[in-house]
Formats: C-alpha cells, sequence, structure tokens
DNA sequence: TATTGTTATACTCTATAACTATA
DNA sequence: TATAGTTATAGAGTATAACAATA
C-alpha cells in the first residue's frame, strides 16, 4: 500500500478530534480530582460501579475502558483504601464481583456539586441543546459495528 | 462540599463519552499502527507536522496532546529513526523547530489507503451528514473558552 | 477446552520539578 | 526575569503473554 491519498485535516481526523476535544474538558476536571485521592481511572470505576451496581471485572474494564490487567492492580488498591469491595459469587467461583462501598459512594457524593458546576458551564458555552446533540451522536458512536461483526 | 447531588449517567458524561467513543473506533486505527513501527502519540506527531509543516516543539505538543517532557524523549527517537528532523533557528535558539523528512511522509502515505479505508467505514455505519456534524460539534468544543479565560 | 481473573514483564506515557540556555 | 526546551524522577497505564482456578 503506498497510495498517495491525501488524509483529513487533523482537525476533521475523528481520533485526533475525540481526543482533543476531551483533552479541552478534562482541566477543570483533572483539578477536582487532585484533591479527590482518586485518579482519572479510579473515578471512572468508581463512576461506573455506582451507576451499574455489582459487576464483574470484565464488564466493569470494558465499561471503565480499562484493561483487565490493569483493572486488577486498581480494583486491589481500591479494596485496600476501602471504596469498593471485591467478592467471589458462590455460583461461579472464577468471578470477581466489584462493588462500590459507602465510602466511595461518599467521595462520589464530595465531588458532585464541584462536577455539575463544571458540567453546567460546559453547557452553557457549548449551548444546551447542541450538548444533548453531541452526547447522542457520542452515544450512537459507542454503539457501532466493530471490525469483525456484521454490518 | 457534601452535596447530594446526582451525577450525569455515564453515557451521558462528556469526558467518559468522549473515551468510550474514541476507544470504540481506535481498535482498526491499532491494528493499522501495529504494522507500521509507530505508535498512537509518534503517528499524531507525524500527522500534525505534515499538516502544519516545521512547527515549534511547544505548539507541537498541544496539537499532538502530548507533554512537552514526552514530546521531547519521543521527537529524539524519532529523529533517530530518521522520521523528523530537529533544527535550533538562529534567530531565536532557545527553540527547536521539528520537520517530517521524506522518511515520515512515506510511512504515512503508506498507510494512507487503509486509513481512509476506516473512515469510509464509520462514515457508511455512522452516516455522512451525521459524521459531519459530530466532526463540526468537537471543533467547537475545543475552542471552548478554558477555565480561567474570558467567557 | 473455554472462561475469568491474576501475575509477570517490558515498554511507554504522565506529571512535576529542577535545570540549562537563550532572550 | 521570562521563555523554550531538556533532564530527572516517581508513579502509573498499556499491551502481551503466561498462568491458575474454575466451569
Amino acid at each position: 500500500m503506498t497510495d498517495e491519498l491525501p488524509l483529513r485535516r487533523t482537525k476533521r481526523s475523528l481520533p485526533i478530534a475525540l481526543l482533543r476535544a476531551r483533552e479541552s474538558v478534562m482541566g477543570p476536571i483533572r483539578e477536582m480530582l487532585a484533591s479527590s485521592g482518586v485518579n482519572e481511572q479510579k473515578w471512572r470505576v468508581l463512576r461506573v460501579l455506582q451507576e451499574r451496581g455489582p459487576s464483574e471485572l470484565t464488564q466493569l474494564a470494558d465499561e471503565a475502558c480499562l484493561l483487565l490487567p490493569s483493572l486488577t492492580r486498581i480494583a486491589k488498591a481500591m479494596e485496600e483504601d476501602g471504596l469498593i469491595s471485591r467478592t467471589t459469587p458462590e455460583d461461579d467461583r472464577r468471578k470477581t464481583i466489584a462493588a462500590i462501598t459507602p465510602s466511595g459512594e461518599a467521595l462520589i457524593r464530595a465531588h458532585s456539586a464541584k462536577s455539575a458546576q463544571i458540567f453546567a458551564r460546559i453547557e452553557r458555552d457549548f449551548g444546551a441543546v447542541r450538548l444533548e446533540q453531541l452526547l447522542d451522536m457520542l452515544e450512537a458512536l459507542q454503539a457501532l459495528p466493530r471490525e469483525g461483526e456484521k454490518g
């Protein structure tokens, strides 16, 4: 493959545009997390567990955008910090079920006001309707068939 | 701050939605890069340099979504691999200007057909018009005023 | 034999600070 | 004194493979 098709401008490259857009909204969120004792990855784990309830690690890794070996380590640290619990279900002892603890819920609550404020600012600057449209599209993008699937 | 405001569902959390959307499109791109000898970060550096021409490292780091210390290391490796050049301009010897080499351009060309094919598939599955709208919005999101700026 | 998770390993990026050279 | 970049360092994530336990 030595074709000479010009690529899209980087601003119109979907992976680069998604990354830059994310960087542009992460600034205040990183500030918020800096005072929380958890990093971005742990925050995502807490958020997913709070939302979905107790979850198998494989599914949790997928939803928090982490590899399973990363999650294994992170979950261990979070358990030691009392933010989540880990249990092995009797009906399938290969699995590990992670669940958020009251302490983990408290951590989320402690930052919910600031988080809402950050979102409100984006909503104000970007436009509420447009922001909902953007979220609709991002959700649809996630739902696209992966390589190798029928489509 | 111990408010109890419930947070948005993770699917409607902008940072998480952006990350998940990006993960969902990176699969085939990672496959493509695996055969190229460069990782995602180096690919972004090449793409930005090809598009913008010779650039100062600070600006390049910003556009490629890298920290300057990371770029320092990456640029050194890429120079050794012959993918970019680095020069110090006479008029301001503090600066370093990076530029893509013919070798670097060839690497991009070698993957442009595959890259276009990946994009075409997304365009087909997601809808061409909708995809352009999404890119418009992502571009606008990047342009929002940062924390601390007027707005 | 497949699945779920853990461990091991090497590599890389992140984040911060300290430092050098230049302006 | 500020700027541009480099170096140093600690910590963490990524990616892959090998492994153990269970189904």
